[in-house]
DNA sequence: CCAACACTCTTGATACGTCAACTATTCCAG
DNA sequence: CTGGAATAGTTGACGTATCAAGAGTGTTGG
């Protein structure tokens, strides 16, 4: 039982401003996507991942690993989005037990209209208050500490 | 209408692998955290407000200012906790709408035997992977883009 | 060939987060 | 001092995430 190695001023500013970063962000970009585009974030990177998929369509598991998603989480996702007419499920020809989800034109329409506004708001918050060196930086800090991670590889 | 303004590389690269750090991140500390002290992220979090706050208690509105909550979603968390003996309510004296939310000695046990393992894997799956420069930016690319945003300072 | 195992995806139960509505109390202008 | 607005907190309904279990299909070793 060793004393325990707490974190210095530095590590501490780090980690706790990581976190409120993210909680902050995220919930700003999803209110404003939620405005503007009746989208949520989960809605926004599922139809990000499969408009820039080979045919506009993804096997399921596929989809799910991108997005490092379980299973059941994407297919309740996609069921809703389904039900909403963004896309929908089609079956796999070559593995019966598979499923494609595949965009809609509706689905097609709805990222293509969401995106810039969404891409101006990740600017306005996040990425003008930073320095291109600082955002090197935050590319840099993200791969070193994913790296040991496996599939993590962001889409 | 403009041309939309997309994200060049190191911007792509730095807003994606940010919301990957996160979802990695934090989905690896909560399984930890889980299995080694029986505790969510949110326990922790609202368990290490409280312990560092005067008297191991905070008004509830307090609370939720620190965490950056609504009251809603605190006042459910709490119920949760209370149920589990982690805290209680208590009445406050000088304002009869107010109440405290109020660390047990099983709460403050089960923090105290939480973090040194908590903080552990922070080092090991973040901040060991950074030198102490990148760790400086990390804090400082946090603050810089938070500042626009009052009360968003971390705890 | 076929039994056992692995894989793909879905489902239903449960836990958590959000929203709007509500109660109770305090504050404050007139 | 009083009536309306503001504040503190809770609640219930609903949407979403997670977990364990299950149905159907593919794969493989004997």
């Amino acid at each position: 039982m060793s004393e325990p190695r707490w974190l210095n001023e530095d590590e501490t500013r780090a980690w706790r401003g990581f976190l409120r970063l993210h909680q902050v962000l995220r919930a700003e970009l999803e209110r404003e996507l939620t405005r503007d585009a009746g989208l949520s974030l989960a809605d926004y990177e599922v139809l990000v991942a499969l408009s820039e998929a080979e045919g506009r369509r993804l096997r399921m598991w596929a989809l799910a690993s991108i997005l490092q998603w379980s299973r059941s989480r994407l297919s309740h996702q996609v069921s809703r989005m389904q039900d909403r007419g963004l896309l929908r499920r089609e079956d796999c020809l070559t593995d019966a037990r598979g499923a494609f989800a595949t965009l809609t034109s509706a689905g097609l329409a709805a990222i293509e209209a969401a995106a810039p506004g969404h891409l101006e708001g990740v600017r306005r918050h996040l990425l003008d208050r930073l320095s291109p060196d600082q955002v090197r930086a935050m590319a840099e800090i993200s791969e070193a500490v994913l790296e040991p991670f496996p599939d993590a590889a962001p889409s």
